[in-house]
DNA sequence: TTTAATTACGTAAACGTTTTCGCCTAGCTT
DNA sequence: AAGCTAGGCGAAAACGTTTACGTAATTAAA
């Protein structure tokens, strides 16, 4: 390690004391240019940076914002966290990551432990396994919090989301179009605005080309892969539907491998659908209709947002930012 | 924010010292059942968390460590972080993400960024751009640093990395075993020990089965889908190979879509194989033939080197971890 | 009974910054 | 010549911990 050099040993080699140096590093209008320039050059010299623990402890800043999430080893997220982390870099700060696996109570330990000064905010999608309203609405009190694609309602923080009713009621349309009538509903999500957008703007579809809504067979999502294959199985088995629209990536191996166990041919059979960042979609066996939220874009929209209110710029206007997913036909609804 | 409730808040309320405090929550020997329990039953009422700026700034340790890698958004570094994460949790440790995106400028600029106790140690897959060694013998002096697969070698370092040799050899021979005798390679990482040593377990398998290995085409990857795509066209009408064998996931796409304009059949035109943790490959059309790493557990033994070294326990013996791969054959390659 | 050891706690310095406040000098203004 | 202003810098406190060291009271050893 040497000698470490700080502050102080800056301040000695060049006679002068800690506080000009200090003020020259922070580039402060109280030092002339000539001191700055002998502080700069000297820094770069030695390779000074400053120590963050100090920094932090005196001034009440971290440069550094946390991202907690489910898991990130799932495309969206790992595609928001990308985005995230490209902002990041261009503001100077840094990113912690936090894993949820949709425990709230792994959730809320989490984000506790970070009130104490440890980051100066937060970027989170929450947890599907519970919605614990108060404890948002406390907490958005005490630290810069955004929220991407999985969000609270009714909270004053900023939500970045994904026009998830519209788009769902679009692809029931084009799954009416190409002639379905029976469209089972793989659900998840279901204690969530996003999940519950989803389903409404499916069910709405249906009422609106006059299918009865409530006669459609659902399957909620379990973790646990061989129960969501099981019971898309029986779904098909017993309520033989012409289409499966899937809310959540996750059901798309369930599903192909339901229908290759029960010898049913996608399309021809059974027509398949599903919300999806998997860039492989296009490959797939048959080729995978998908409706794909702009994860990368989302993870950059909800840091840009979250830095701007860390720098104390006005945020344009609105709190919810609603960005558009897309849906791309393939040969899984038979396009 | 209320009075900022901290040790010396604790300490006038039970009428002790804050060093009685600070060594009560720490549960120093020197301090009694007795006040220690007082201490924490206030602690916990008044949901106390300590600084950590000022806990780092005076102990210098930050339980926190950096994750350095290309790209978060790629599925062996997700799984791979998503492996320290979890070990991570389990060891109370906080985890900082940077991506390079294979920027060797941006590794050396984010990695001297931590050198200023920001961190206490370093998870690192090196950028593939190119191969810095002397940044890298200097900068194992300075701070405990674990590599995970991409890593350098002839290092004071722990390294956790897989069987690319042998198991690209065992992938080759499955190729020749399935008839296959001009097999191109699509050569990826070349600049660094796991690249090369999957291109050596492809050559000696060739030529073990006494094929031709300087007969046999490359394309080397390059950062731009399109124009992989246009090599691999221009490998398969020239060269005419009969088996593709991708020695990274991002051939894959433009490999299969190769293959789809120029109207081959795969697997009976053309065998691909390919090093991929795509959890779709049994669903792409045909189903992919892959050598998958374990990349999860790749993670969490890199993270559980690096805990063992920040906690001062002996390593077990080596420095080199080696994990094994697993080949799976599928309908890409006849099976 | 004296001495040594142990237990339980307090004092104060230290970690490396940032920031408030005050001082000094040079250059103006009257 | 006296008074002002502004520019440039330094002294010192503060941020919230940890920890080396000291000390008083109690217990054990002699």
């Amino acid at each position: 390690m040497a000698e470490a050099v700080n502050i102080k040993r800056l301040a000695q080699e060049l006679n002068i004391s800690i506080a000009t140096v200090s003020k020259a590093l922070n580039d402060s209008y109280e030092i002339s240019l000539k001191t700055k320039n002998r502080v700069w050059t000297l820094a770069k010299e030695l390779n000074y940076t400053p120590n963050p623990a100090a920094s932090n402890l005196r001034s009440h800043k971290t440069k550094t914002v946390a991202v907690i999430i489910p898991c990130v080893a799932n495309n969206f997220f790992s595609l928001s966290i990308k985005g995230i982390e490209e902002i990041a870099r261009q503001y100077g700060y840094h990113v912690l990551i936090y894993q949820t696996h949709e425990n709230i109570e792994a959730e809320v330990a989490f984000t506790n432990s970070l009130l104490n000064g440890r980051v100066d905010g937060i970027l989170t999608s929450v947890s599907s396994s519970e919605y614990n309203s108060e404890y948002y609405t406390n907490l958005v009190k005490k630290i810069p919090l955004v929220f991407f694609d999985r969000v609270y309602e009714n909270l004053d923080a900023v939500k970045v989301t994904t026009d998830d009713y519209e788009i769902a009621f679009q692809a029931t349309e084009h799954l009416i179009e190409c002639g379905c009538t029976k469209i089972a509903y793989l659900y998840g999500l279901e204690n969530l605005p996003a999940g519950k957008a989803r389903f409404a703007g499916y069910l709405d579809a249906l009422k609106t080309h006059g299918i009865a809504a409530d006669e459609q067979p659902v399957v909620k999502y379990q973790d646990d892969e061989e129960l969501n294959l099981q019971h898309i199985k029986e779904l098909l088995k017993e309520y033989k539907p012409d289409a499966l629209f899937s809310s959540i990536e996750e059901f798309i191996i369930p599903a192909y491998c339901a229908c290759r166990e029960m010898d049913l041919k996608i399309p021809d059979d059974v027509k398949i659908l599903s919300f999806s960042n998997l860039s492989t979609a296009k490959l797939l066996s048959p080729s995978l209709t998908t409706i794909s939220q702009p994860a990368f874009e989302i993870g950059r929209e909800a840091a840009k947002c979250l830095f701007k209110i860390l720098n104390n710029k006005q945020l344009d206007d609105e709190q919810n930012i609603i960005l558009k997913s897309v849906l791309t036909k393939r040969e899984s609804t038979g396009c």
